[in-house]
Order: C-alpha cells, then structure tokens, then sequence
DNA sequence: GCCGTTTTCGGCCCGACTGTTTTCAGTCG
C-alpha cells in the first residue's frame, strides 16, 4: 500500500503539534507545518518521486532533513522522529489543542498542573472548579471552555463554497448598501476558490468603521458575536457560519484586500520578500521606514515587490510567486472562454427539463453547442437509456437541429464503466454518437491497483471520448475513488481523449490539484455542468474558478474551442 | 528546520483581539 501525500502532510503536522506542546523553536514548529501544507500541494505522489530518484529538497520549505524524513516515511511507513515525540508528550494533549482558546501554552499549564489530559479531564476539572486554580483560566475563560466542549465535537465541518455562498452574498450584499460603504468583498478561501471554506472573510471599505459595526448589528441573521474590535468583528450566522467582518479605509484597500484573501503561507512569502527590499507589507499598506509607498490597490502591493497581479485563486504558494517574478504565470480561463458544455441530461433519464428547454438554457447561458449526455441503462436508479431509446433521441437531436438557431446539440450518452472496466453499451451503437462520456457510478472501493486499471481498461475503448468526474467523490460525503490519478491522465493524453473538471458543487472534480496535473501531462480537460435543469449551467462558473485554482488556461480546455475545431478533436478521440 | 542578489549563521510576517493582568501573554488569522 503506498504511502499517499495527504499521510505524510499528516505526520509532519502531528510533529509540529507534539513540538508546539514541548515549548520548541517556534520556526522549527513552523517548519513542519509549511512542509505539510507544500506537500498537500504536490499533484504527484511523494513516494513515486522517492522511488524515481528525485531530489525533494528542491520543493519549497523542505531541506535535506525532512527529504530523508519523507524518504524514511514512504519507504518504511513509519516515522521515528514522531514516534519519539509521542513517548516524550503524554497523549491526549494533542486533541486539547483543536478547542477553540487552547494553544499550546495554556495545554501545557492544565497538563502539568492539574493532569489535564484529555476532553474528559478538562470537562472535569471545569465541574469541580480545580481548573480556576491554574494562573490563565479566569471566570470568562472557564466559561468559554465550558461551551467550546459542548460545540467542537461537530465543528469541524466545512462548507461547500457554494452553500456558503447562499448565506455570505446576502450578508454582502446588506453590506454594501449600508451608508458611507464604498467596497465590499468577500475574501479569504472563498476569493481563491477553495472548493470548501472554514469560514467567511468579508472586506469592508468604509471611512466610519462604528457605523458599519452598528448596521451589522441590525442583520436579522446573526445568531451570536464572538468578537468585537474597532477593525473586526467576528459574528456567527444562524446557519452556524462564522463570518469575520474586517473594516478598512478606501486608501488601504489594497493592501487589506490581499492580507485577507491569503492564503497565509503565500502572504508571508510576499511580506518575506518585502523584507528582503526593506520594505514592511502589513494590511494598511506598504512601508519603508515610516512612509507609506503603496496599499491602495493590490496590483500596487505586489508591484512594490517586483510582481505582477496574482489571480487570488493561484495564492496558495505552491510557486505562483516564482511563476509571477520570471514573467511567466498563466494565463487562467475565465466563463466567458466557455463555447460549449460536453455533459447534461434531460428528462429522458434524470434530469427535469425536455431536450429543447435544455437547449434554450444553454443558449441563454452563452454557450453555442452542448452535448446531451443521459445516462446509459445500466445505471437502473435514473432510468437510463436503452438502445432503442437512445436511437429515438438522436433522432429528436437531429429534428432540433434543424429548427433552432444559435445553439447546436450534440448526441452524447453518459455510459457506465462497469466493475470490469467494460463499458455498459456496445461498442456498434457508441460509434454512432458524437460524444460518450464514460463515469463510474458503482463499486467505488476497489482497491487502487484494481480501480486504476477498471479506469485503463475502459479508456481503451475507442468510442469513449471524456472521462467523466474522474474521482467519482462527492465532497463531505463521498471520498474519491483510489486510482493512479498520472498514470489515467497519462493514458488519456495518449489515447488521446479528454479528462471531465465536473462542476457540480458537490463534485468538483478534477480537484484544483489534480487540474494542475491534468495541464502538465497534457491531457485537455472539459469543464462541464453535467446539467440537470436548466439553470444549473450556472454551475460552470464554479467549475472555471476550480479550472483556475487548477492553473488552466483556454488552450487546456477543450470546450473553449468552437465547434469545427471540438468537432476535429473529438474525431481524434475516435480514431 | 529552512534559507541566502547583504548572509552557510542568524534570521525567520505581522497585527487584532481576549482575558487576565496591572503592562502583557496567548491565541488566532
């Protein structure tokens, strides 16, 4: 079983914890955490670059030691600079440091004070009242302790940006039409793209900062507030979503604006180069010595460090920054890139609107051709199509072809790949269509090895022109399936056929990372509503912000081309 | 533990808010 990028961002994470607890080089601790999060970051797998030789101590923030500590991980599974630290830090500190208020200073106090181990201890000694003996736990903190345990065991969940969304935009939207408002936009994971987020970051650009604390106030959808400062507010909507409120003057916008999209590791990569200039970024502005020398927009914060404006989706430092200084970033796709959509269904399986009102949407969404992609019998949940039926609504496409204007379909199936890798129709009437995108529904499971080739053997099929939803996860409730993600991306940029970026909210997949990887194998990608109604092709906007997080441009989509050329290159895909 | 167009040693982003404390440490983003 091969040690995946996601288990070794976590064992460095448990060591920063395990640090942290024993009061070390804050930097070191830091360390460990910047060497996770670059790992979570890597499209490839670690241990296939450990095992071709590769130098990881060229990725940044990870040197000579935690290269042979990746090595020592992906090649034994083990770690024995963890295990250490775990026989040296009594366990159950670990956990106390997830609640809210509790860093770790204040772990260490319970833990040699009182023996304060666990949740369990901690909830006992608030009840008996031994914690107020600790220096640090005063009334408001026992009391903040008390409701923190009660909440936390169902916090950490995230959410979709696009549930989100729903509560955020309103609030912003309140927001702006408050008196003496100049600009507000909602910031943080949510401006980059993130495909879940913690919470909401709104920026607000206002001269009174009172008056807009005091409108706040007044939104009938705040259930609680948690903090309240001159220049941020931090309330929790009834919908359990935490919002922090930022206030800023219109002059330091910029700067602002570009602290509080993050992400974290990337700013304090920025302000680090700031330094090297002798310059200090902070969210008022740029500084030399005292003199303010920009802030007022982004593009000016980064041109005091020598860099061109960074769409906020790529600020993750994973090498936007090196990309911007040499003049070389990408540049990202946007919605109005999108001519066509290559995955959608209407009422003839599971979706809810005829094939000509599916055709009028698409058409008012600005797209000139759409693939309709029913699904294939097989999938016996969503009355999916025979042959015989499929025939008749190619018929029907060719009848609406004739009479509509602006708009062209295309005849598509989404086909089941089936456990063995075969494909749930024949091959004869696949061949007929200009389109077949091929998904797995089922038997999610399988082992990697097994999935993988499933995956490989069902591209082989020359009638199959997209891989649909690749990881087949749904987000919060549905892990993606194990496979070889370069090893499919590889096979279909040979084939060649096309890798699917889904874009329903809850899919979303390809993921950011795996888009990326998509572009470097050279596998184009189509970004697709796999529309159920109409006017879920609003779900494409979702799925380019995901596309740019992935660093993909127009040329790596395919359904950026016009029709002749995507015509052209689905005959590829065939042939 | 990482890193270098000042450096292979000596730095490492920066500020807001809270609670507990009397001037600041801890936590958070």
């Amino acid at each position: 079983m091969p040690v995946h990028n996601e288990e070794i961002a976590r064992t460095f994470d448990e060591i920063a914890d395990l640090l942290s607890l024993r009061d070390e080089n804050p930097f070191r601790i830091r360390a460990y955490l910047r060497a996770a999060q670059t790992i979570r970051g890597q499209q490839r797998e670690l241990a296939d670059r450990v095992k071709a030789g590769e130098d990881l101590d060229a990725l940044p923030g990870i040197g000579a030691d935690l290269a042979g500590k990746i090595a020592e991980i992906v090649t034994t599974g083990r770690c024995q600079a963890l295990e250490k630290l775990r026989k040296q830090v009594p366990a159950g500190l670990a956990e106390l440091l997830r609640i809210p208020g509790l860093g770790p200073k204040r772990v260490r106090a319970l833990s040699s004070g009182l023996k304060v181990r666990s949740r369990r201890d901690l909830e006992r000694a608030i009840a008996s009242g031994t914690l107020a003996k600790v220096s640090g736990f005063g009334p408001r903190m026992r009391e903040k302790l008390a409701q923190e345990l009660k909440l936390t065991p169902q916090q950490p969940a995230r959410w979709l940006r696009s549930v989100a969304a729903q509560f955020a935009e309103p609030l912003a939207a309140y927001l702006r039409a408050v008196t003496g408002v100049d600009e507000v936009v909602i910031a943080g994971s949510y401006r980059r793209g993130r495909d879940t987020v913690g919470d909401i970051d709104i920026l607000v650009s206002a001269e009174d900062a009172p008056a807009v604390a005091a409108a706040l106030r007044r939104y009938d959808e705040i259930a609680s507030w948690s903090a309240e400062g001159t220049k941020r507010i931090t309330v929790v909507l009834r919908s359990g979503l935490q919002v922090d409120v930022r206030i800023t003057e219109a002059s330091a916008f910029g700067a602002a604006l570009h602290y509080f999209t993050g992400s974290k590791a990337h700013n304090i990569h920025v302000r680090r180069l700031a330094q090297e200039r002798k310059l200090k970024i902070n969210e008022y502005g740029v500084f030399r010595g005292e003199r303010r020398i920009a802030g007022d927009t982004e593009e000016s914060v980064f041109g005091s460090v020598d860099l061109p404006l960074i769409p906020a989706e790529m600020r993750e430092d994973q090498g936007e920054i090196e990309l911007a200084r040499d003049g070389k970033l990408p540049v990202l796709v946007t919605r109005a890139d999108l001519r066509g959509d290559l995955h959608a269904h209407t009422d003839a399986s599971d979706g809810q609107e005829s094939l000509k009102s599916m055709a009028l949407a698409a058409r008012a969404a600005g797209l000139a051709y759409l693939a309709i992609t029913d699904h294939s019998q097989h999938l016996g949940v969503v009355h999916g199509l025979d042959e015989n039926r499929l025939r008749r609504q190619m018929d029907a496409i060719d009848r609406l072809n004739g009479e509509l204007k602006g708009i062209t379909l295309l005849k598509g199936i989404e086909v089941d790949i089936l456990e063995s890798g075969d494909l749930a129709l024949p091959d004869a009437v696949l061949a007929e269509l200009d389109i077949v995108v091929a998904a797995i529904h089922g038997h999610f499971d399988l082992s990697e090895r097994r999935q993988t080739s499933r995956v490989l053997k069902a591209l082989e099929h020359r009638a199959v022109s997209i891989l649909a939803h690749p990881g087949a996860r749904l987000i919060g409730a549905r892990r993606p399936i194990a496979l070889d993600f370069e090893r499919i991306l590889k096979a279909a940029e040979a084939r060649p056929c096309f890798v699917e970026l889904n874009s329903q909210p809850e899919r979303l997949d390809l993921d950011d990372a795996q888009s990326r990887l998509a572009r470097e194998c050279g596998a184009l990608v189509s970004v697709a509503s796999d529309a159920h109604s109409g006017a879920q092709f609003g779900y494409l906007a979702g799925g380019i912000v995901q596309a740019r997080r992935g660093w993909l441009t127009a040329r790596d989509i395919v359904n950026t081309r016009p029709l002749g050329e995507l015509r052209r290159l689905l005959r590829a895909t065939i042939r």
